[in-house]
DNA sequence: TTAATTACCTGAGAGC
DNA sequence: TGCTCTCAGGTAATTA
């Protein structure tokens, strides 16, 4: 399931080979999956963005990409034949074409004048990464929050680009129980929170993201980051206790009983 | 305003 | 073998 660190692996991959590139057609292979004027002269691909967990590519208008839970844009030669799980397809004037493969159907494909324009991208939350993701913001955004810190952290619009899996690696990295209102947490404790988050983001992005079942990059090829997993989908904590598995917003959350407080 | 729940989706696996 | 049920989870919409 792409979280930040998967969608900055495509990105990655994006930016490398499809800037430059025209766009001949987009085409949808099931009804609902692509948002907007697909029609339209998309042009050159200008640039590719990320923000958040969305993809964003810049040609004659933006393409703006969500891969939710099983998505996957794989680059292929034009006269490979496509598996039944391919819902949109990009012909580029080349022999390449860019495959939007999705078992469960949850992606869409939005096209925008102005991604900036698109709703859900602007009432995203900072960049886990980036300066303006810090200790006053958080403690200000979190201060009359009731609801449990891993809720929180899942919230778009508090933060970017958080997913279950690594909401449950930060709060076990930085010990903190995921079901603690957020608004209880101690000053030491946020600030753990806040650098434990930007080196989990970090470690990640560099391995090229995470893979547990379907994640692949634009190559599909496999993420590194599963190897450091300390609590999501474990049986035991580092320190020898049973990790605890609960639900949490509809998601399994995993913690040690032990480690976190 | 905030929090919780549900719909959207389909494959995999368990149980009978 | 084949059927039913449950689970996986990101986001938007709905309800409390």
């Amino acid at each position: 399931m792409p979280e930040l660190p998967e969608v900055e692996a495509v990105v990655k991959g994006l930016q490398k080979n499809v800037i430059g590139k025209k766009i001949v057609s987009l085409k949808a292979k099931r009804p609902k999956i692509i948002v907007g004027d697909a029609e339209q002269d998309l042009g050159k691909i200008r640039n590719v963005l990320r923000r958040g967990k969305y993809i964003i590519l810049e040609a004659n208008a933006f393409i703006i990409i969500h891969l939710r839970m099983t998505g996957k844009l794989l680059l292929v030669d034009r006269k490979i034949k496509e598996r039944k799980y391919v819902r949109a397809v990009f012909l580029f004037d080349d022999d390449k074409k860019l495959l939007f493969d999705d078992v469960r159907a949850f992606g869409r494909i939005v096209i925008k004048q102005d991604y900036q324009e698109y709703l859900p991208i602007q009432k995203l939350g900072p960049e886990p990464l980036f300066k303006n993701f810090n200790f006053d913001y958080f403690a200000k955004k979190i201060e009359n929050r009731k609801a449990p810190i891993k809720n929180i952290l899942l919230d778009q619009t508090v933060i970017a680009g958080l997913g279950n899996i690594y909401t449950n690696e930060i709060l076990h990295r930085a010990q903190i129980d995921p079901r603690k209102s957020a608004n209880k947490l101690k000053k030491k404790q946020l600030q753990t929170l806040i650098s434990e988050t930007k080196n989990v983001m970090k470690e990640a992005i560099t391995a090229g993201g995470t893979t547990i079942s379907d994640f692949r990059d634009l190559s599909g090829k496999s993420g590194g980051f599963q190897k450091k997993l300390e609590v999501y989908q474990k049986e035991f904590c580092v320190c020898g206790e049973k990790i605890t598995r609960i639900k949490q917003a509809g998601r399994s959350t995993f913690f040690c009983a032990k480690c976190q407080k």
